[in-house]
RNA sequence: CGGGGCGUAGCGCAGCCCGGCAGCGCACCGGCUUUGGGAGCCGGGGGUCGUCGGUUCGAAUCCGACCGCCCCGACCA
């Protein structure tokens, strides 16, 4: 490409609206630009590293058996009825409606899809497996967009999906897209980690997510240094116990507490630590009104509680409590509601003693509760949020708490959506049986991203080869020696006819401005044509990965640049 | 959805408190000079001051409603 030919409108100030590095950078160095909240455009540059990621990806997919295809993107609302999420996504969905007033939706994912396919096209178990994947728009309206690409209400994903008879045929899919991303990751030069994760709205029986540390981030994770163990906080837990204790019990007894409600207040007021407390919160789950029960210096882990209290989970409204309770919010406790409504125990309250709790009764708490005794809930369950430190469940050895950008999710879903959609195919036994389903995303754009985020400095972005728009820049400084320009020519024509993708900055502008826009750019490679070096018939090549500037005979300069290409591919070359 | 901030030239911003000619820097156009880290000088073009309504002799400025964008939180396949 000749830059004096580009689209390239690079900024020199940062847009106010930027607040992470990768969205600051990716609007400076042209590659994209903002429609409105959570939408933007792609501008040939942005566009030309999301198809080096896309090659990669694609490539990566073909090479465990995947099949690409092509599916719509405006689909019917019933098919999203037959599963239930057209109500699970709520107002995460776009809705719009046709010319004949027909109800639309446009698609946030596509196991409906998919499943619609396979109902009608796949008969018999000898027919799989099968793996389907797609590059396509996806639409969710986010709650709140933000960081740029990191969180987007449409945006470019990979997703695919597997079909299989039985468990053991979703495990073998499910292995190879694990294989194949973190082969992904790898060519695209990330330092990625997986963890253990949420299956949340999606459903099924394990998932795991493809995570890059950074402090853009929307997830945290639990990460053992000293063993392989790491997890999403969404369901991380700890070998942490709760300390047996020989301490003597003291008698039950309602205290009153007027006007102190958080586990705060009461604990100053009835001089005790927060630990000492049973913090009692109430969800409404699909079953109605639950009780959620933990100490008093903990956080209930929400992720946790979904597959417990099912989709529609949400707190309870303050006049719902009130109702089934007759107390307000801040003096509720376990003691004395059994029966009356379902109760779960975090598990590190099993056999905790003398503890203190709301007394259902405005202004009052009661004290000397013994878990087991006073009250017993109806189940135990882990729904704590692990904190840094906590000795890890695998090793014992102290967890890091760190903030990671999700690059990729895999899902084992088994049959919830071939059930619901009546997806079937015959067994061996002739016997109809539900396909077994997997599905993963890469979002694209996220991808790019979080690459930014994870290689860059205070100049600009540093692409690897993998990914960059173009892997090398020819510098061409101003002249009056036309030696200069038939230089610049000369290796931009057979870098080209050599299969290098080579951007040639021929535009009209002093050479401060070239360096500036090529660090910006983050073009793995320069090389800078001028008059000075030239007329000693050297040319200058710089490294953008640590700044390594060199000047070497014309001569020699391929051979070099061919030397550190090699070796910045090698980085990214999986095992 | 709750809290906060912002909306003035393509971009970054000042002016608003205390109402009275709509400004600055960059970018853009023309000219001259300059040419190894985002040039200098001279000249020039570009604005429904987010929208609607109100107060006022007069509103970018004060008041109200709405719209949009960003941040924190809630939420997040």
């Amino acid at each position: 490409m000749r830059l004096s030919k580009a689209f390239l409108p690079t900024l020199k100030e940062v847009p106010s609206d930027a607040v992470v590095t990768s969205h600051k950078l990716m609007l400076r160095a042209g590659l994209i630009r903002p429609l409105m909240a959570g939408v933007y455009n792609y501008l040939p540059f942005g566009q030309k590293a999301a198809l080096k990621a896309i090659q990669i990806v694609r490539e990566e997919m073909d090479r465990i058996g995947g099949q690409e295809v092509f599916l719509p993107m405006l689909n019917p609302v019933e098919i999203w009825q037959e599963t239930g999420r057209a109500s699970d996504f709520g107002s995460e969905m776009f809705h719009l409606r046709d010319r004949k007033d027909r109800e639309l939706v446009l698609a946030p994912t596509h196991e409906e899809i998919i499943c619609s396919i396979a109902r009608n096209e796949v008969r018999s178990y000898k027919e799989l497996p099968q793996i389907w994947y797609q590059f396509q728009s996806k639409f969710r309206d986010e709650p709140r967009p933000r960081s740029g690409e990191l969180r987007t209400r449409q945006f470019i994903m990979k997703d695919s999906y597997s079909l299989d008879s039985d468990s053991e045929g979703l495990d073998k899919s499910y292995d190879l897209h694990d294989e194949a991303y973190r082969r992904i990751f790898k060519r695209c030069g990330l330092d990625y980690f997986v963890v253990g994760a949420s299956s949340g709205l999606m459903g099924g029986s394990g998932s795991e997510e493809f995570m890059i540390a950074s402090d853009a981030g929307e997830d945290t994770c639990a990460v053992c240094d000293s063993c392989d163990y790491a997890a999403n906080l969404e369901v991380a837990s700890s070998a942490l116990k709760e300390e047996t204790t020989d301490e003597k019990v003291i008698p039950f007894e309602k205290v009153p507490t007027p006007g102190k409600r958080t586990v705060e207040e009461v604990s100053q007021f009835l001089g005790l630590t927060p630990d000492r407390f049973i913090k009692s919160l109430v969800f409404v789950g699909d079953d109605g009104l639950v009780m959620v029960l933990i100490r008093g210096d903990e956080e209930v882990n929400e992720s946790k509680l979904l597959p417990l209290l099912g989709a529609s989970m949400r707190p309870a409204e303050a006049d719902e409590v009130l109702k089934l309770i007759g107390a307000e919010i801040g003096y509720l406790g376990p003691v004395g509601l059994e029966g009356k409504i379902r109760i779960i125990a975090d598990n590190r309250l099993k056999d905790a003693k003398n503890r203190a709790t709301g007394a259902n009764e405005n202004d009052h708490h009661v004290i000397g509760v013994q878990v087991g005794e006073t009250f017993k809930p109806d189940e135990w369950a882990d729904i704590r949020t692990v904190k840094e430190g906590e000795p890890c469940s695998n090793c014992g050895e102290p967890l890091n708490v760190v903030q990671a950008i999700e690059l990729g999710h895999i899902f084992k879903l088994g049959t919830k959506y071939s059930k619901a959609m009546k997806a079937t195919v015959l067994d061996k036994d002739g016997k109809d049986v539900p396909l077994v389903m997997g599905s993963y995303g890469i979002g694209i754009g996220r991808l790019l991203a979080a690459a930014i985020e994870n290689q860059a400095d205070n100049n600009g972005i540093i692409w690897s080869v993998a990914l960059a728009p173009y892997e090398v820049v020819i510098v061409q400084l101003k002249s009056k020696n036309p030696e200069v320009g038939d230089t610049a020519d000369k290796w931009y024509e057979n870098l080209k006819e050599k299969g290098w993708s080579v951007a040639l900055d021929d535009r009209d502008v002093r050479p401060g401005f070239k360096f500036k826009d090529a660090d910006l750019l983050g073009y793995p490679f320069q090389i800078v044509v001028s008059e000075r070096n030239l007329t000693e018939g050297n040319l200058e090549l710089k490294r953008r990965r640590d700044g390594l500037k060199i000047v070497i005979p014309e001569e020699e300069a391929f051979e070099q640049l061919l030397k550190w290409r090699e070796e910045d591919i090698a980085l990214t070359t999986p095992d």
